[in-house]
DNA sequence: ACCTGAACACCGTTCAAGT
DNA sequence: ACCTGAACACCGTTCAAGT
C-alpha cells in the first residue's frame, strides 16, 4: 500500500491548487471580460501547460461553476453575524452585499448566469432568506414563493446591471460613451418611444442602488401584505 | 453612375437573406444548445462558405443580437390588439406571451442574456408596459421604476427557468434526471438545508406558470399600493 | 498523482481573388 | 455587391509519455 497520507496535507507534488486556478480565472475575467478566461489563458497565468488544468477540474464549465460558488460563498461569509436588525434590514443587507460582491466581477457574472445556481453556497443563501422570511412571520408556502421571487429579482438586477455596463472585453464603441448612469436614448428613439425616453431621464436621476433597493422593498411589500390574507407581521 | 436600383428589391444577386441566416441560427440553437450556433455551422446550414455570413452581419455578436430582437418582435406583434381587459390582465398577457415565446428557445435565451436588451423591439415592449402602468393611474416616476422592476423580473424568471431546465447541448447527466418540475434536493442537501428542502417540495407542487404569475401580481401589488402614498387606482 | 509535448477537431475572422 | 478558397490565430480537450 503506497501510504494514502491520511493527513492529506502534503498529498503529493502538485504545483498548483484549485484556488490558484480560480484566482487566475477571476483575474482574467476582470481584466478581459467573459471571453478572457480560456483554459489556455488560465494555464499560462499560473505557469503550467494548458492541459495541466484538467488535473484539478474535469472541464472548463467546472472551473466557471466553482468560481461562481466561491463568489457566492464570500457573500454568505460576509453576512455570518446573526443580524440584530429587524428582518427587512437583514434582507436588505444581504441583497446589498450580494450585489456589491457580484457586480465587482461583471465578466464572472456573465458566465455564471449561463448555468444554474445550485451549488451549496447558493443553497445556503436561499436557506438564509427562508429563515429571515420565517422570522418575519411569513407562512412557509408564501415564504417559499417569496424567496424564489427575491432570488430572481436580485440576480436579475445584477445581470441587467452587468450587461448594461460595458464589459472590459468589448471595446465600448465611442458613439455611446455617455456618462449618465442609465444611458439616454437617441433623438430618433426618443421620438418613437416617448414614455421610455421620459422614464430614462426620470430614473437616470437616481443612483442605481436606490432603484435596486426601491424594487426590493416593493417586492417585500408584495410578499408580506398579499393574499392569502395575512397580517402576522411583528411590530416594528 | 451604376444605377442605384431605387426600388431596392432586386438589389443584387445575393443567395441569402438576413432572415434565412437567423432561421438557421435559431434552428441550430434549438437543436444543439447555446454553443451550436457557430458561424461555420450557420453557413453550412444555409449552404454557403463560412465567411459569406459576414456579408450580412459584421460579426457573430450581431447575429445573436438580431436574433434576440426578432424574438422580442414576435412578442410585440403578438400583443398588438389594444387589449380590452383591465390593465392587470394586459400586463399578465404580455408577461405570459413573453415567457412562452422565449422559453421555447432556451439556447437563444442563454445567449441573449449575455448582452444588453436595448434594440427597438425591446424598447417597444418597455414603452407598452409604461403605457399600461400610466393607464392604471401610476404616476410617471413610479411607473418608470415599476416598469424596470417588471422587466427585471420577467427576464430574470425566464433566465432562471431556462438555465434550470437542461439545454439540449449539455448531455444531462443521468444522476439528476428527476421528473419533477423543480428538482428536489439530495438527502445530504436536505439535511443541511431543511427550509430549502421544504420549500422545494412546496413549490414543486405548483405549476411553474402559476409561480410566475404569483410573483408578477405580488410585484404589481408592490408597485401600485406603495409609497409615495398613492390611491389613484381606477375602479375595476 | 501530476505535469508535459503533441495532436485533433474545432472556432471567429480576415484577405485576396473571382464574378 | 456578393461569394469563394485559403489562411491566421486562436479554442477545449485527449492521448501517450515522462516523473
Amino acid at each position: 500500500m503506497p501510504t494514502p497520507a491520511k493527513g492529506r496535507l502534503p498529498r503529493s507534488r502538485r504545483l498548483l491548487s484549485e484556488e490558484e486556478i480560480l484566482d487566475a480565472a477571476l483575474d482574467l475575467l476582470d481584466e478581459g471580460g467573459p471571453d478572457a478566461a480560456s483554459v489556455r489563458g488560465i494555464a499560462a497565468r499560473v505557469g503550467v501547460a494548458p492541459n495541466a488544468v484538467y488535473t484539478y477540474f474535469p472541464d472548463k464549465a467546472s472551473v466557471i461553476k466553482a468560481l461562481g460558488e466561491r463568489l457566492l460563498g464570500e457573500v454568505q461569509q460576509g453576512s455570518l453575524h446573526p443580524c440584530d436588525q429587524p428582518w427587512r434590514g437583514c434582507v436588505e443587507a444581504l441583497a446589498l452585499d450580494l450585489r456589491g460582491r457580484l457586480t465587482a466581477h461583471p465578466g464572472a457574472v456573465t458566465l455564471m448566469i449561463g448555468g444554474p445556481l445550485d451549488g451549496p453556497h447558493a443553497l445556503a443563501l436561499q436557506e438564509r432568506l427562508l429563515q429571515l422570511l420565517a422570522d418575519a412571520g411569513v407562512p412557509p408556502d408564501q415564504a417559499a414563493r417569496g424567496a424564489h421571487l427575491l432570488i430572481v429579482y436580485v440576480f436579475g438586477s445584477i445581470a441587467v446591471e452587468v450587461t448594461e455596463r460595458g464589459q472590459p472585453g468589448q471595446p465600448a464603441k465611442d458613439t455611446d460613451r455617455l456618462p449618465s448612469p442609465r444611458r439616454a436614448l437617441s433623438d430618433a428613439q426618443a421620438q418613437q418611444f416617448p414614455r421610455s425616453a421620459a422614464a430614462a431621464t426620470l430614473i437616470g436621476s437616481h443612483a442605481s442602488t436606490e432603484q435596486y433597493l426601491w424594487g426590493l422593498h416593493r417586492l417585500l411589500d408584495g410578499i408580506t401584505v398579499s393574499p392569502p390574507p395575512f397580517e402576522n407581521q411583528p411590530p416594528t
